[in-house]
DNA sequence: CCACTCTATTGACACTTTTTCAATAACGCC
DNA sequence: GGCGTTATTGAAAAAGTGTCAATAGAGTGG
């Protein structure tokens, strides 16, 4: 039951970095509709247009390639809401909330994908993963001429990955089912947090 | 270069019930090292010392008993957490939440087993573990004798989400690297940070 | 203590997906 | 227009999943 394949579909040649881009954007692309899991060589293969070895010449083996896909849709994420470096700590930190939470929005799919990749992965998906949400986080650390919003301690570090891992959760739920809250209101509840989570460690 | 089997393993024979937990218990403690599609029937039969049929002699086939799996894990945390069903709100929820922090304390392995295998999962897994932490969540509302401790709105159940996805962050976070925090700190920075949390959602 | 029966367990086979690699054929260069 | 480099292919091996008739523990009755 092959489908007619086009006689002999002519093979184009690509350089080796358009050709790597081009399956790593499908891949992402990909992604958004299903799991890393139902991402298989074979489909990617098809949707090219090229064959399975080819893959394997480019990634090596199917890991690698699901690898190199998550810390495509990492980076993306990371250059899409990189931060203002001027203004008020908290108006700085207000933006970057607002450019994530409108990339979670608009990359709905493929954030999800992302997000269940990395935490259902192994070692390796985590780290990126983690590399790309330290890269968020550490902007509610970043120093500059305005001065800091937290101090970086251990404690605070700690506190920190915990608020990030609910802003996530809070997003992702909402974006399902707002009931009744507003874009505004959930990027107002997201930003407060912060704060009043960070005033709860205890004095030692 | 297989390792020189013994001749013919002698074949120990178990009641199916026995047979059920050890596959199990094994599955929780490998999943916790591993990722869920690394969790092969193939390896699972190695480690059990069976042969693979048997494995789907029990659980029809791979995803059933990843399924069982999780199911374990999941009713494992719920049984060995019920809260008190008497008490000041406040003092149930830290019994509570206590109890949870030593569960995963003690349960390191099964509870990331849980995790991973919710977050990468599909829907039947996820559902598996939305239920074991809405039995959890619901404790912080729980109406009894002495009053609840929150109002049940869906906005307040968002937070309660958002609280809950930061707790566990926090709890596996800090197991990995308590960086000077103690469990009790750990434990009061959690049980205080859910009303900090309410306190901020925007008046209507 | 020895069949005998019941059923837990196996091993060999069919099928799907991943991985390897020698052979092929685009494209740039002379 | 021929030539060399190397991107690309296709066929076949390897690894993983699922099926099922055949095998052999372990308790039971004689």
């Amino acid at each position: 039951m092959t489908p007619p394949t086009p006689p002999t579909a002519p093979r184009t040649r690509l350089t080796p970095d358009q050709r790597r881009s081009q399956l790593l954007d499908l891949g992402v692309r990909l992604l958004a509709t299903r799991s890393l899991d139902e991402l298989s060589i074979d489909l990617l293969a098809e949707e090219a247009g090229i064959s399975r070895g080819l893959l394997y010449h480019y990634f090596g083996n199917k890991h690698a390639f699901h690898e190199a896909v998550v810390r495509r849709a990492a980076d993306d994420l990371i250059a899409q809401t990189t931060p203002p470096t001027e203004g008020e700590p908290m108006v700085r930190l207000l933006t970057s909330i607002t450019a994530y939470v409108d990339y979670v929005i608009a990359n709905h799919e493929g954030y999800v994908s992302l997000v269940k990749a990395a935490a259902g992965g192994n070692e390796s998906l985590r780290a990126i993963y983690e590399e790309a949400r330290d890269a968020l986080n550490s902007r509610a650390f970043r120093e500059d001429a305005n001065g800091q919003i937290l101090q970086d301690t251990p404690t605070t570090r700690l506190v920190v990955r915990g608020w990030s891992a609910m802003t996530e959760e809070l997003v992702l739920s909402w974006i399902d089912d707002p009931s009744g809250v507003t874009r505004e209101q959930l990027i107002e509840i997201v930003t407060a947090s912060l704060p009043a989570i960070v005033g709860v460690i205890p004095g030692e």
